[in-house]
DNA sequence: CTGCATGCAAACCTTTTGCAAGACT
DNA sequence: AGTCTTGCAAAAGGTTTGCATGCAG
């Protein structure tokens, strides 16, 4: 029970909900892995500070910081559930289908679409994580050096 | 402008595949269902025909289908894969987090998101299936019955 | 006839859940 | 003390795979 008042404790606690050592430490592991990380790379993390923790409690505490929406889940592709916190803002990525690279973008650049859908479709777009898949610059152009 | 089961078949043909009934029946049909189904769907389908074919037939021919680049998976926010025929250019969803509804919506909107990209990102956006998830018209204005 | 395709069932992978024991407030 | 949380293991849901048989070319 001394633990540094990291964000998401302060918040379970402002909440009236309990705060265990198994939370304490996966809330460590997500800030320490800070980024689009699965349960697994979670309870990988979490093993090396305390092996007694289950898989099944990083899928539980991840349920419950969603439900409190701390974290939210993206699809990036693949078959596993990446996660990742909510905390600065709406932001999205551009996934590198050759290189592998993430790259954030901007909120802003959807402002148009999500004009556009509310007045073409009568339909309140809720983008919070998304992810474009394509070509980064260094890929598009491998011989100049700022792309375009 | 859909592709017909018979140029699934020759396209397996030119390449030097084989064609065998399974794979004709589960042509046939992905075109009957025609939109974005699940293996299982196409897998209900097929059993009304020949009953004897197997799920797994229909998960390989899909990964067939797939290699070919003629369907194309999609995840519309559940945890089955959604395939879809890539032959109607394209399009994206729209998906209602209140009612379920699934709209398309027209690929022109994503233009202005796409030159934004490449100016500020150089990053080629390859966006062939976006779903976005929010409010229907719908489901945003009860009262208004056309939504308009 | 040869080799790829199929059916079946088991394996897999990720995520969820039931239950008894244990911990937080 | 009472209720919520945990660990374990089993279940679940979707997809993949090993292997012997069968069929297309």
């Amino acid at each position: 029970m001394q633990l540094k008042p990291d964000s998401l404790i302060k918040e379970l606690q402002e909440r009236g909900m309990r705060v265990t050592p198994q939370r304490a430490i996966i809330f460590e592991a997500i800030e320490k892995l800070n980024g689009h990380i699965t349960a697994e790379e979670i309870f990988q993390e979490v093993q090396h500070i305390n092996p007694y923790i289950s898989l099944a409690t990083v899928y539980r505490t991840l349920e419950l910081l969603q439900d409190m929406e701390l974290v939210t889940p993206t699809n990036l592709g693949g078959s596993q559930t990446y996660f990742a916190m909510k905390d600065h803002g709406p932001h999205h990525h551009l996934v590198c289908q050759n290189c592998g690279s993430i790259e954030e973008f901007s909120d802003a650049l959807l402002e148009n679409l999500r004009d556009r859908l509310v007045q073409d479709y009568h339909f309140l777009a809720q983008i919070n994580h998304m992810s474009i898949f394509g070509t980064c610059g260094h890929c598009a152009n491998p011989d100049s050096p700022n792309g375009e």
